[in-house]
DNA sequence: CGCTTTGTTCAAGAAAAAACGAACTAAAAA
DNA sequence: TTTTTAGTTCGTTTTTTCTTGAACAAAGCG
């Protein structure tokens, strides 16, 4: 067991993709799978501009591009990274439902596959990531609308204009999360 | 100039805001506009949100909840920042379109005032953040499409099918920007 | 013109986020 | 029951991002 330690030392922009089926240069580096390893930085992209960890969009782009569930210990090895990253970033895409298990009969560890319905991936998102912040956004908005009302001074006129403007906002936002969905369901 | 240099050391959770019309406690400390403090942590919490640095939240939040435009100087004190946190941080509010200068006679300063049209700051918002970002997701999709395409062997029909999935994906997520400035318009 | 005020830029430092990997739990195999 | 295998947790290190502050431009003023 973890025998190629070392090795792996290449850039993780050319991870070892699939071992089987692999066409390889002379020198034994896989040149094959060009088009999982674009994928896989395509996703990478893709988690940076949304704002999760550059892991996460590894180990989607990998489950993506393959055609058979992975296990924990490929994707670890494939990707070059360590057991820990592996282990977390596996479990946040669970909890987003952007990964599944996969239970292989006669074989303990965990397989991976890549969830691919956009409309899942896009709630899962939405769920884990943005209503909770969503939640935070209401409280200080509630906060702020009792200030005005609890306080017994006039306050400035701005400042009630202003608040009532965040209320307009915050009406308005709430509307696009359904129409969101909506959007990207058919 | 300058006078108060170190006296602001205070948390930045409640800067002097607007000197004008302050009550003040005993011990000179503002107590006045807390209504304005809890607007920009409001405003603090969305930008984190949203991926843009803290100190634009404190920036737009001051303004929002000024109802006189602000000088540079005004900002920078206020909020404790850095003359080039509060530089780089007024350019990227400007270039969003989130702030705007009002040009004050006989004041050779720059005085800033908030934009409070949602419709703008999102717009202004996926200009400056967000399309950017799509032109290289553009790119990495025409770079994998041709690579199915132009390499003469029969690849991995699952590889077809994935990134035509991607393609699908792309055109469903290029209809959610026209919407979503449709649904906060009015 | 030189001096002061106003703001920008950018290298360096500080803070925050992500990844690592050793120690640990749990469960199967021996 | 002891040993091995599989995966998680969490304190530490690394990387990335943000902020700072000094050097620099640009423009009014004396």
């Amino acid at each position: 067991m973890e025998q190629q330690e070392e090795l792996q030392s290449l850039s993780n922009l050319t991870p070892t993709l699939h071992r089987r089926s692999s066409k390889t240069t002379a020198s034994g580096v896989p040149c094959l799978d060009s088009v999982a390893t674009e994928i896989i930085e395509f996703f990478v992209h893709t988690t940076q501009v949304i704002g999760l960890p550059k892991s996460l969009g590894e180990i989607y782009g990998l489950l993506f591009a393959s055609d058979r569930p992975i296990n924990f210990d490929d994707v670890k090895t494939q990707l070059n990274l360590s057991k820990g990253a592996t282990s977390q970033g596996l479990k946040q895409l669970r909890n987003i439902g952007a990964v599944k298990l996969t239970y292989i009969p006669g074989d303990r560890r965990d397989y991976y596959h890549a969830e691919t319905e956009l409309k899942k991936l896009v709630a899962g998102f939405l769920r884990e990531q943005v209503t909770p912040q969503m939640a935070g956004w209401d409280m200080r908005l509630t906060r702020l609308n009792d200030m005005l009302s609890d306080e017994d001074n006039e306050r400035n006129p701005l400042l009630d204009q202003r608040i009532e403007k965040l209320n307009s906002w915050a009406s308005k936002l709430r509307r696009v999360v359904p129409v969101l969905m909506s959007v990207i369901s058919p």
